[in-house]
DNA sequence: TTTATATTTAACCGTCAGGTTATTTAAACA
DNA sequence: TGTTTAAATAACCTGACGGTTAAATATAAA
């Protein structure tokens, strides 16, 4: 089912073994079999975890002979940047000049809204 | 077991449902039952999402009579936004500058590293 | 044409994540 | 005290995830 892609991006990211493979992958392209290397999991596996990383955008694969050499892609964590970054900002900003706007926001709310007044 | 910080981190954010309660407090605390209204989905099931963002460290919780009050912290997302910036420098770099550098890097390693001199 | 190498696919398995309903706990209120 | 409200916990179900081994596929090499 379509998941959308920051949740993909995510979950491709919330595993120790596809984040150890893009630090990898950072020092140029690699195949499949140098990727197993480091560690102690079958070729299947690693050959899963890579078609995570691919669906999610975060690898991209060629074909050289029997090779599928890996490389990185960074678009999809652009989309995460950006995610991360929004909140980083409203959460900084709140602990100054914003936080008594939103103060004030937040008890409106609970005083749950008898006005229907909006700002503007 | 005791999973690594960035791993449960990525998972916290790895549900929609879960972004959109961080949305959601953007605007300030909100109690349990405030937070469930926009789903179509059980108590419990926010329930244990709030769990799941707690133990991230994404959300705090105190206690107000029967309420239990959520509200947003930050610091999980700065280990995030740490990460994910660091590929991303790596990547824009490598377009111009460093291309040239990671590309004599690769090479160096695909033949199979005979020579142990390492640059300065 | 056979054989070797790189990788994927298939089939299977245990665990865990995300949901449910029913029950319990905690505090406020009548 | 008994009742209502807010939330958590327990017990359960289902499907997806991360791993396995064995078989299939694709290309190179002998």
């Amino acid at each position: 089912m379509p998941q959308d892609h920051l949740t993909q991006t995510f979950s491709a990211l919330a595993d120790p073994t596809r984040r150890a493979i893009l630090a990898r992958l950072i020092t140029g392209e690699a195949t499949v079999t140098e990727l197993s290397k480091p560690f102690e999991m079958s070729m299947p596996a690693i050959s899963k975890h890579l078609k995570v990383l691919e669906r999610a955008g975060l690898i991209a694969r060629s074909r050289e002979a029997q090779y599928r050499p890996c490389r990185l892609e960074a678009k999809p964590l652009k989309e995460v940047s950006a995610w991360v970054e929004e909140y980083r900002q409203i959460w900084e900003h709140r602990l100054d000049r914003l936080d008594a706007y939103l103060q004030v926001l937040k008890k409106k709310e609970q005083r749950n809204a008898r006005s229907k007044k909006k700002p503007r």
